[in-house]
DNA sequence: GCCGCCTATGTTATCGTTAACAAGATTTCA
DNA sequence: TGAAATCTTGTTAACGATAACATAGGCGGC
């Protein structure tokens, strides 16, 4: 019909035929079935974002970054959690080929690249967020996390510290590995041997860091600060450590990666890398919009972004190693100034 | 094709032409095109929740209680965010009937009813969540508001408070103006008379309930205890009470409407009232999809969840009026003990 | 006046699937 | 044995849009 060309070129249309269609369309109450265009020009003008846990503001925040490229452009996204499951990411993967989206952005769930190879195989474009997939050739968005673990272990030792735990995620994940690489560097430069070295790996949620906690503290001689490698792990490691009636900082120190919004954990405010993870998803979106314009080179592309160390409350001088501040002082109200590094 | 038959129902198909259809389906990779299914079908299977801030840990809750009844009927469900708003309510209700969608479960962000009307024009089924809606002929899931609040609210002058302010959210807003009123019931069944009412109307966020809270502080006589008509309200209120140096709740009660999640402001521990927000969320997509199954009657149901008022430790006596206790001990560690009413 | 070009509109075929019908093969049962 | 019932497979049309082509005027240039 002449009506398609009103609702979508309006070219070659003339003002009276627009007029008398628009009219009809506004009489009828008249929508497009986007299903049939969908099918009939083989693009659905939706992609999808496949993330590991949709709860974690950090994601969230990806995952508005991605939503205002997409919208900019005209792009819906699809959004998918997988909670770190790599098979609840493939079933996922197979509804997106089947729903046919133009593209998907994926946080994966493991190093592994099988599922890069299904999209590939059904012709599809990919972008991975945050983390690092084994020999991938597909564009890439992250920041560096092992230099942001080195800048936050270092602020650690800087103050003292020389028993420090870190709290890890998987093995798997190459977030975990690369900010425990950091960690080890920060250890090197200052001279601390590996004998104290104290590595915990386990998951990225509450939960685990809970446990990770309660073993950590168990261990002799007792780490003096916590280098938490995600927020979920550090608020189940602020929940153990005030079941056990220790005061951060004055017990233990915590560092962790990822911000955590206003509102969660006020007290007391983390010492933190902060990841800039709007930028993040919204550098991805626009990776993946170029290539589906036709718009991207056939190398694959990589991007890394700066992470910066924020130091709060959290982060003090260790007990016994307390020179200048004459005991523990905690604050009833932390304050709520920011030195950033 | 006979292809088709093997996929779907596998009724009238001999076992080697199935067998030979699926060697082939791995073979290519063959994965059916679910548009074009959805097109011939006129059923996407497909819901849609549209709400009003998914950020809230309450609509997170009522999204995975309607995801799970979804999928467990193999229904995929697309989730909307309007932000409060009713323009993009409509915005995304459009995009919705153009997509197809079997049916709609919404939050209103007004009680106006036009969208529901858009709605019914197009011959598409809705379910009304949490809020009501005038004159709506529509299936309905909520929580009795008014009585939540006169819970909260008697608890608070129970304890011995006379001047409770409310922090409410907007005035279009069903639940908003239903906790009002219970707050106005539990005020007129101890006797208070209508003059020592404090009613602040704003929204359902954290600035505004920052905002209110500061305003609530500079009225004299000064409230004693704060009734925060959702979460987040209660969030920005604790914000506001800690810059001024009021301590909870020695200083200041507060019960708020909407329980909170672990890990967000563990201090102190909130007395809410709780509703069952999963089973709001499982129960209004259940009515949805036995409409859609043909299972329903044709007049609207309406079914109302009890909520239950937890008695945690941002509410004591107050200051003046404290008799037993003789003084205001607040702990340093709150205690996780938790007693149902 | 004729040709070619541009504009406005109509026609046909197609995307990939399934509903509906058709028809041959096989089974059931009187 | 024959007719009806059942099973299996194939054929056609349709879902609602658009791409591609076709047609018919209108206009300007020579």
């Amino acid at each position: 019909m002449t009506v398609s060309r009103v609702i979508n070129d309006s070219r070659h249309t003339s003002p009276e035929t627009r007029e008398r269609v628009n009219r009809a369309i506004a009489e009828l109450g008249y929508m497009p079935n986007v299903l049939a265009r969908q099918l009939r020009s083989k693009t659905t003008k939706t992609i999808a974002l496949v993330l590991t846990d949709i709860a974690n503001p950090f994601f969230t925040t990806i995952a508005r970054g991605v939503e205002d490229a997409a919208r900019a452009r005209g792009y819906a996204v699809m959004f998918c959690n997988t909670d770190e499951s790599e098979a609840e990411e493939l079933e996922y993967l197979r509804v997106l080929i089947q729903r046919q989206v133009d593209g998907v952005l994926l946080v994966p769930a493991t190093d592994s690249s099988v599922s890069l190879k299904l999209l590939a195989e059904h012709g599809l474009p990919a972008v991975v967020l945050d983390r690092r997939v084994r020999s991938a050739e597909v564009d890439e968005v992250r920041t560096d996390s092992e230099f942001g673990a080195l800048l936050a272990v270092r602020h650690l030792i800087e103050l003292g510290h020389r028993r420090v735990v870190v709290l890890a995620g998987p093995e798997t994940v190459s977030t975990s590995t690369d900010r425990v690489a950091g960690y080890r560097r920060a250890l090197e430069e200052a001279d601390i041997g590996p004998e104290s070295e104290q590595v915990i790996f386990g998951e990225y949620n509450e939960a685990s860091g809970y446990e990770m906690t309660r073993r950590a503290l168990v261990a002799r001689p007792q780490p003096t600060a916590i280098f938490a490698c995600n927020n979920f792990i550090a608020i189940g490691a602020i929940q153990a450590l005030r079941e056990s009636g220790m005061v951060v900082p004055a017990d233990m120190s915590i560092a962790v990666f990822d911000d955590l919004p206003q509102g969660w954990v006020l007290d007391p405010f983390m010492t933190v890398v902060a990841q800039p993870a709007y930028e993040i998803g919204r550098q991805a979106a626009e990776l993946m919009l170029e290539r589906l314009a036709g718009h991207a080179p056939a190398d694959p592309r990589t991007i890394v972004l700066p992470c910066q160390l924020i130091t709060r409350r959290s982060t003090a001088p260790p007990r016994r190693e307390a020179t200048i501040e004459p005991a523990i002082k905690v604050p009833a109200q932390w304050a709520q100034t920011e030195s950033h590094a």
